[in-house]
DNA sequence: CGCGACGTTGACCTACCTCAATTGGCGTGG
DNA sequence: CCACGCCAATTGAGGTAGGTCAACGTCGCG
């Protein structure tokens, strides 16, 4: 179960089966490379990603380009429809991809059906910001050897849940050049340093998977701590932000599983 | 009148009067460089730096430390407290600060007392978001000179709200070590560009004050762009959250300056 | 007056970049 | 089934932006 899949167990089952027909009805697909959205457009849709990655990037005027972050299927794209004037950031396909892209009308209603989903969809962008922070201390701090190793644990965690002590293997989507646009590195060194992981820690990126066979082994190159992803937190975020946004609601619908809520 | 005022703008006259008498309220002091959170604790307080800068920084377990963002007078620190159960950064004084921090169960009962102020201070949450990922590329793919050139920009700009063309002052509380471990450079790097900066746009610092007498100047060297600070936007934004938020709430309390509402 | 913090300078070093060529895998069309 | 072309991975040689270390200057403050 990926972070995104946690929306799901936010909402009511009623809402999540409002939820999820209404991803199906607005899919849509892009092909390797194609933008989802430009910088300096106004955005038009809210989008999840279904099935494949897109990465957020900026560009600079002479062509210079940073990834400043990955979104994995099930994630929301960003909340910009909903807060700002023109998107500060580009969106692409990673690889073939699949979306769903919700009007703001259609959002608009999903959000008065579904009163747990706004908060929900907040959580991912609060952990959002999270992760580039994560990023901005990576590239800033450590090195190539670091930085990659760094990378790797977050999507392999990212797309686990859990900071699993052992090894095991998960999808890998990016090139070794789409990888050195991320550390702003060249792709020439990212090559260097990926030979020195498989020497060192024997992981392996081959055929879109990525294998680590001793992940605390990774993690400890990396100085990988995977708090600033909050897994397992999703609940209670989702309970404060009521708190923030709908004091008066107390009596309303709640999620039925009330073990997550529960948790601390 | 900078990014945190425009907040109050936002309110009603009878919500800034009971939002600001909190904040005095609850007002404190740190020294410099003393820490108002430390990463790993769970949140306390809701904070809003009164006077000086605070700074965002992320320390590993070696000792390399990175500053990963300024929060400026009338600027809210995070919404963490509403959001997760243990904070993923520190946050500390740059120099001698003033701070309102607000307990939970205080800041829960200016929320119902305001409804404008969640979603304001959401705002504050999701330019913030757009700040760091500016940072992300300015580290990844800037050079030195045009690192803290970009710098220097982005503290001007967002005292003064508008991306004027010709020159001018502001506070300036950085050391150049700051400067570094904010730019992911070294101490004595930061002294050589801040040097060329010296001569190639005549920008000084000194006595906490930076003087830009050709701004122009100085953000083409830095390819330096506003657009990620989204002045202007806040209105909207608000509007926004509020339709996120509480779409059932139209015919409430709205801000009394309807100039800002209206704006696109 | 002396101390501590910050700024400045110089000499040397290295992690990473640049450029350029080669290899290997894989899909496509003949 | 093979040949071609494309894209990603790989390799090598040489260059440079920025780091490291260590000193010294300077200013404000107790």
């Amino acid at each position: 179960m990926g972070l995104g899949e946690i929306v799901n167990g936010l909402l009511t089952s009623r809402e999540r089966l409002i939820w999820e027909a209404s991803l199906a009805r607005n899919a849509r697909d892009y092909m390797k490379r194609a933008d989802l959205a430009r910088e300096g457009e106004r955005p038009v849709a809210l989008r999840i990603i279904l099935a494949g990655w897109a990465q957020k990037y900026k560009q600079m005027p002479d062509g210079r380009r940073q990834i400043l972050g990955l979104v994995l299927p099930g994630e929301l794209c960003d909340l910009d429809l909903f807060t700002v004037a023109r998107t500060d950031h580009s969106i692409a396909a990673v690889r073939r991809l699949s979306v769903a892209e919700i009007s703001r009308p259609d959002a608009q209603r999903l959000f008065e059906q579904c009163p747990n989903l706004a908060p929900a969809l907040c959580w991912a962008a609060i952990i959002g910001a999270a992760v580039q922070r994560e990023w901005t201390i990576n590239i800033g701090q450590r090195n190539a050897l670091e930085r990659v190793a760094q990378l790797l644990c977050e999507i392999y965690v990212r797309q686990r849940d859990v900071p699993s002590g052992g090894g095991g293997s998960c999808d890998f989507l990016l090139t070794q050049g789409q990888m050195a646009e991320a550390m702003g590195l060249t792709q020439v060194h990212v090559n260097r340093v990926v030979q020195q992981l498989r020497l060192r820690c024997a992981v392996e990126i081959r055929n879109m998977r990525l294998e680590i066979p001793d992940f605390a082994q990774l993690a400890a190159l990396a100085s990988f701590n995977a708090t600033y992803l909050h897994l397992g937190e999703p609940a209670m975020l989702v309970e404060r932000a009521r708190m923030l946004f709908l004091p008066d609601l107390d009596g309303r619908d709640r999620p039925i599983d009330g073990a997550l809520s529960s948790a601390i």
